[in-house]
DNA sequence: TTTCTTATTTATCATTTGTTAAATAGTTTT
DNA sequence: AAAACTATTTAACAAATGATAAATAAGAAA
């Protein structure tokens, strides 16, 4: 997916206050496999993902358990870098060859300050991912691991098809096996 | 808690800009029990606890389930209102007398297209929203209904303290049943 | 192809949680 | 205080999920 395409579906903005965002992104690219960040560091980039999926994942005990994935449009942040300047939790892996927009954090929170369209765009970035977040929450505590698994089925068939089952049922919140067994009484 | 300490533990505004934001907010009292929020309605205003506590819930079958608590310093928020204009899906209720802040949606929209300070004042909200939502989702995937019941008394024993375990219960995403059966073996 | 490695499924049993109903405790009303 | 109502706990059984190990299946490497 191209930049215009991601910039514009977060919050419309003159050519002048768009450019000065696109003028602070550079486009790179990573192997699968590739760790972009690393948990317990700052992480000072956010990026959009141009081509290729990732995941995010912590430790819980000696597991690693997934807690996102993003896809083609999708940003890639550590919360609590982007915001609070301070360590995040997460690693961030690439689970095929990426394309990527890489943004300056710094650049970006200067640009906030500088310019009141690019302000209420990261406002808006902000608010879009709050919604997101607000759903996933939702879906955890009111559904059961089949009606997550169906949803996901249905509203991200790419990620079931592009990634491992392991991560996936991590991201339900099961097991491996578990979600096995309920693939299985589905059929 | 009052509007200016609120207010600032967002993110620093010039006198002038809070004068905006303050301009615009009205204080209201409701008695407990009151609806604040209806579900399937666009509300026009978010609002600050003063005084009191509240939850918002929704509905899954007949069961109602309870997603948030909350309290002094807290904003209530339909999210889906604030952010797009649109129907939510949680009533909210006040579960004790409260005191709060009123802030109309509108006014806010206008002053963040005036006023880049009081725009990044909303990144800001937005973004440590989107923190506690992050917070609250890695609880609920990465740790068991004990766990998570032990870190609601350690992080908010006053939630405990005023609302009833049924309310509890269902924001820990168990059955009242669950919950006592825990608490039991706690002892 | 054959071998090696990794991913997924299946089987078994233990643990946790859900469901329903009844018992107890705590409040409010009369 | 007695009655009525609500909140919480306990009990008994069912269903879902976890843990461990073994069996298949699928891919990658030789």
């Amino acid at each position: 997916m191209e930049i215009n395409e991601i910039i514009d579906a977060i919050y419309p903005l003159t050519s002048v206050s768009k450019n000065l965002i696109k003028k602070s992104i550079v486009e790179t690219k990573f192997p699968k496999g590739h760790i972009l960040f690393k948990a317990n560091k700052i992480e000072t980039s956010i990026y959009f993902i141009k081509k290729g999926i990732a995941r995010a994942y912590a430790y819980s005990d000696e597991n690693e358990i997934t807690f996102w994935f993003g896809k083609e449009g999708d940003p890639i942040v550590s919360m609590q870098s982007y915001v609070n300047n301070q360590k995040g939790y997460e690693d961030v892996e690439l689970l095929e060859d990426c394309e990527l927009y890489e943004l300056k954090t710094k650049k970006l929170h200067k640009l906030f300050l500088e310019d009141i369209h690019i302000a209420n765009w990261g406002r808006k970035f902000s608010e879009l991912e709050l919604i997101k977040s607000e759903e996933r929450l939702i879906s955890l505590q009111f559904n059961t691991a089949t009606e997550r698994y169906l949803a996901l089925l249905e509203n991200c068939p790419s990620i079931i098809q592009r990634v491992q089952l392991s991560h996936i049922a991590s991201y339900l919140g099961i097991t491996q096996v578990s979600l096995s067994r309920i693939r299985a009484t589905l059929k």
